[in-house]
RNA sequence: GCUGGAGUCGUCUAGUGGCAAUGACAAGAGACUGUAAAUCUCUCGCGCUUCGCGCUUCGUUGGUUCGAGUCCAACCUCCAGCA
């Protein structure tokens, strides 16, 4: 059983620390999404310096490229990317949800490769074959988000999810008894929590996953902070407390980890950090700027004053202007490295408020600031 | 000087009688939440009361035509070849 600490509570929110094969996660922590085994544009060296606990990569990604043989045979994910700390993989489910030409059935989930075309099959069984294969420590179910708003989509991904979350189980229990027998390292497996915006079916599907006795929890299919608080309070205080529950693909907006911790969310993951960096759109305490605007040409000022990246401790927003301007690799690499160390230290700034019983405190101030 | 070719948005370019005029780049702005994302969208002659209207534009000046970036003439500039 995945061993999780629990330091410090305040209301709903806690404080704790998640022991895996590969080291603490002091929590609330925003897991770095690695989805192909690599944080986009940064290394593991600098991720690693701007304070990043966890990574996040995905089933479905690295069963098309490079294949999960490849990975077992490199020594599990970690060694390969060389990523010396915890990890995680997604299930693959989240791509029924978000790929086109994907035929569903209560036995498997088919697609075309969107790289080239070839046909591919994942089942709970096979889902949790590849993520041992993988050998992440901390693995999700494989879940189904509905096609779309409508309670009764809702309701049949939910009952999907849960049916499959059995097989997931059953299947898990089997890879594990194997691993324990080779003497090879735990790996866990959280039960993945959906209902979409309704709470009645959150909390069947919290009270269903909590059922099963899985290691953690992720809780799936949020899309947005709004009516995030009312759901987590629900979902949260059903799910059993002294189990470390992950927010999937939330944290694009620091209001999401906010909301999130407060309302007892030990984990987050999510592509918007790196991806709008990439994209010119990076954090200051006064709200997202797109260094590629015009008006950053002559300022010679740090993107922000008072972060201790590595971008703002060297670079001015001029620069920065400039290489994105002039589409310079370093451009992505940077503004990644601030985008990432700021989500990653926020949520770190969360977790040292709640010990410091200021937390609401922080979150007002930071919110009002950010949001203004 | 002669012969041939060319002059269209900041740049390169499409255009062979119905055109404010194609595409790309540049420029300006926006979006992005378990990454088919180093992506995508919008604006880009000027001015307005902006699902429209008016004005001015394709080297210059004239001409033919209901209508000219497109046809004709002259001129200017550039390129190539010959002197």
């Amino acid at each position: 059983m995945l061993k999780f600490d629990i330091e410090k509570r305040e209301g709903l929110a806690r404080v704790g620390v998640i022991h895996t094969p590969h080291g603490d996660i002091k929590t609330p922590a925003f897991v770095g999404a690695a989805t192909r085994a690599t944080v986009k544009a940064l290394t593991m060296k600098e991720m690693n310096e701007l304070g990043s606990q966890a990574i996040l990569a995905n089933t479905y990604h690295l069963i098309l490229r490079p294949g999960v043989e490849l990975i077992q045979e490199a020594g599990g994910l970690a060694e390969f990317c060389s990523w010396h700390k915890p990890t995680f993989t997604d299930s693959g489910g989240f791509q029924i949800f978000s790929l086109p030409d994907v035929k569903i059935t209560e036995e498997s989930v088919k697609f075309k490769s969107h790289i080239d075309g070839a046909n591919f099959e994942i089942t709970p069984e096979s889902s949790m074959q590849a993520q041992w294969a993988i050998g992440a420590d901390i693995h999700m179910a494989f879940d189904h988000l509905a096609k779309s708003e409508d309670k009764k989509d809702m309701e049949e991904a939910m009952h999907r999810t849960h049916r499959w979350l059995d097989r997931c189980v059953e299947e898990n229990q089997k890879l594990a008894n194997t691993a324990k027998k080779n003497h090879e390292k735990e790996q866990y497996l959280y039960a993945v929590v959906q209902g979409g915006t309704f709470n009645d079916l959150r909390a069947e599907s919290a009270e269903y996953c909590a059922s099963k006795n899985p290691d953690g929890f992720g809780i799936g299919g949020v899309f947005t902070a709004e009516g995030m608080d009312v759901m987590l309070k629900t979902v949260n205080s059903i799910l059993p407390e002294d189990k470390p529950r992950h927010l999937l693909g939330m944290g694009q907006e620091p209001l999401d980890l906010f909301i999130g911790a407060e309302f007892g969310c030990d984990t987050f993951d999510c592509v918007g950090p790196t991806r709008m960096a990439r994209n010119g759109s990076l954090y200051t305490y006064d709200g997202r700027i797109n260094i590629k605007n015009a008006k950053y040409t002559h300022d010679f000022t740090p993107l922000m004053s008072d972060c201790d990246c590595e971008c703002c401790k060297n670079y001015t927003k001029a620069y920065l202007h400039h290489l994105f301007k002039t589409d310079e690799i370093t451009a992505k690499v940077l503004a990644s490295i601030h985008n990432e160390h700021f989500v990653v230290s926020v949520t770190d700034k969360i977790r040292q408020s709640i010990l410091d019983d200021n937390f609401q405190n922080y979150k007002k101030t930071f919110l009002a600031r950010y949001y203004h």
